[in-house]
DNA sequence: AACTATTAATAACG
DNA sequence: TCGTTATTAATAGTT
């Protein structure tokens, strides 16, 4: 709903989002007190933009809803009081948050956003092992891919190897129907013994397919350029 | 928005105010989700229906945001009693333990580490994101190269004038010697002005740089294999 | 639950 | 932050 369409991601550039956060923030409070009006609700928002000021709306008060939300949760008639052991939980939690921050914003330099702050240095050590990354899971794919291609060679020659007994036993069978045709019918009409229905589906079984079915990547490619698309076009082969 | 304008006031029919609460609670829900990840905030939602049931939406986690709300307010002591305040700690450090597990599985696939368990689709879409995450980091980077050499150029142009500039000061100066030099020796000899030492090392200062310096990169390289030492060859010419 | 005509929200830009 | 405007998204009324 505005000039263009836009993905449901963090907005990098620092201004947008800020501009962003103000148009969005006021729009939801907006509709926050449409939506307790207009349907008679109870509704509260809190709001902490990243820079950790306090925005918020509450169709009453949001003690009240806080307190609404406590009793529906059932989190209350409780009695003891270890409050040094919740001081503890709170510092577990806090470094957790801290941790889980660290990894995200390393996370986001990984997925290419945020570098600036980055120096030329820390640039080449990023893309050094974005490469080497690249490297493993290509690695990894070309592996799954080969690894599953020579799974239906191996079951292709299975199915081929069958096919060349059952072709043996064809021949057999034809054979033997020969023999017993000419002693039916003595030598006249020989030659209506293609007529015999068991034939007529069993001739030319296997007759072009002499070697084994072998399928397999045409190259153990290089990592090159235009990778983007190569799991299309592996150039699997018939031999 | 609707087939008609309204006025926001409680919606009298009792099933209308019902569709009504059910659309809008979605829609608010998912503005908060979005505002959340567009922004980077911390955001909150607590909706009571009119008839008593909750809905509610956090980006991290409902206590979170009322601990913060009430740290905000500088109101403590909003969570009734130690007791349960301790198990709600707990259930905190769990979510984030969670959630940092998650992200270390999926840093750690970013690093091209444990890629066992993942299909060739998913293999795929690591390495498009690892080769999106690759370019923007180039850029970056060679923005910044670009950067210091255009930095560098100013400077050695500003050296550069600063020769020519001195140049033209000892020229000036050679000639004032050559001519104070007739007056106190005459005719006589005049080559021997050469052997003046102020000469002998300004001689030929500035003769084989007539053009200002200019450093730049060879190309506005396209992302292309063979990078991994790129930096090292950045082809900088001298014009 | 769908549908869709309309209004409201908002992305991009100044 | 505010204003404008082209577009998209939400949704009011209806089936």
């Amino acid at each position: 709903m505005g000039r263009g369409k836009i993905v449901i991601r963090r907005i990098d550039n620092s201004t947008s989002r800020q501009v962003t956060f103000s148009k969005r923030r006021n729009g939801l409070l907006k509709k926050a007190k449409e939506l307790a009006i207009l349907c008679d609700a109870e509704v509260g928002v809190m709001i902490f933009s990243s820079t950790g000021k306090l925005y918020d709306f509450a169709s009453t008060s949001i003690k009240s809803v806080i307190e609404r939300y406590n009793k529906a949760k059932e989190e209350h008639h409780q009695f003891g009081n270890p409050t040094s052991e919740i001081k503890l939980w709170q510092r577990e939690a806090a470094m957790l948050r801290q941790q889980l921050q660290n990894l995200q914003e390393n996370h986001r330099q990984m997925m290419g956003e945020e570098l600036s702050g980055l120096s030329v240095k820390d640039l080449q050590n990023l893309e050094n092992q974005l490469e080497m990354s690249l490297r493993g899971v290509r690695t990894k794919k070309d592996q799954l891919l080969m690894d599953e291609i020579q799974e239906l060679n191996r079951k292709g020659n299975l199915i081929h190897q069958e096919n060349v007994e059952l072709y043996k036993k064809v021949n057999l069978t034809r054979q033997e129907n020969m023999e017993l045709y000419k002693k039916v019918y003595g030598t006249r009409d020989v030659n209506g013994a293609n007529r015999n229905p068991l034939l007529i589906n069993g001739l030319g079984i296997g007759e072009d397919s002499h070697g084994p079915v072998q399928l397999q990547l045409s190259q153990p490619q290089q990592q090159n350029c235009e990778t983007a698309g190569r799991a299309t076009k592996l150039g699997l082969q018939l031999h």
